[in-house]
DNA sequence: CGCACTCCTGACCAAGAAGGTCAGGAAAGT
DNA sequence: ACTTTCCTGACCTTCTTGGTCAGGAGTGCG
């Protein structure tokens, strides 16, 4: 139930890299490690898992750099974080449709189903063009402005 | 972002705790093991663990056994993850109200904090009465009764 | 009292993930 | 050719996960 630095990595780097969509040409890696302070060698091995999975592209050389592979509005969240951590809200690494519950934890199953549902519905609206814009989808709003969503518990 | 396997042991537990608050004896942890399949060494560490965080109480010897420590619509599956697997949605092991994030990602914070408001809005109202009577709360409804719910992704 | 029963506790363990670092190779540009 | 930058795999340390094992300590009963 935590966010893991390589996820946390992933998102800030590609909210960069939306950033710079507009300008023509590539971003080295040494400028997106300076700019989220990231380390650099770590952060390569995440783009690299994010150019496997589609979401970048690369060139090598000396005008190389990363950019994204499509534009920043069709790139969500969800996607990158999928990309770096596997599959979200899985239980006991198996997805929770594929569960048995038996006795009295019989509706457990549907209850990890909607924790799931409900962290798609905010994973899966957020694009990058969103983050990097601020503005972010209204169920974002929505959620963050309950008194205690910025307490502690 | 995943369920680990003592959060999904913990909740059943209590689960089976909960339907049989009505009897006035203690369960003990075999049939608990027995019922919901669980390894009996690893469950005792377990309930330890939920006794430390004072929801659930023991009494050991001939007549010994376990019990809520409150009534079961008291007690929210939130508390029992939180007690297994400490805070919730926490990024990079710190809450995420307490990071500052830079450039492009300033508003990745409140994403993250949308998606724990998101996680608490299941996991703070399903009570383990809601569990074992199988009338779960309207919001999980809601979220399972999307079609894609029941889907990978 | 003695004994069985059950929880309580800490030590241990193997495998994997988290969060990196290091060294070298392979393309691209000039 | 040479520099630049990505690409890749090996390696490393620490922590977490998912357990098992051995023994101690409180409780109830005959």
């Amino acid at each position: 139930m935590r966010v893991s630095a390589k996820a946390d990595y992933a998102v800030r780097a590609a909210a960069e890299l939306a950033a710079a969509q507009a300008e023509e040409a590539p971003v080295k890696g040494e400028r997106l490690a300076e700019a989220q302070d990231i380390p650099l060698q770590f952060l390569e091995h995440i783009l690299l898992e994010l150019k496997h999975h589609g979401i970048v592209r690369a060139r090598r050389g000396a005008k190389g750099g990363y950019w994204l592979a499509r534009p920043a509005d069709e790139v969500t969240v969800a996607e990158i974080v999928r990309a770096v951590e596997g599959p979200i809200a899985h239980v006991q690494s198996t997805p929770p449709e594929d569960i048995e519950y038996r006795g009295n934890a019989e509706h457990l199953q549907a209850v990890w189903i909607a924790v799931r549902a409900s962290l798609r519905n905010v994973l899966e609206e957020v694009t990058l063009a969103d983050l990097v814009s601020g503005e972010l989808p209204d169920i974002v709003g929505e959620l963050t402005s309950a008194k205690d969503a910025w307490v502690a518990r």
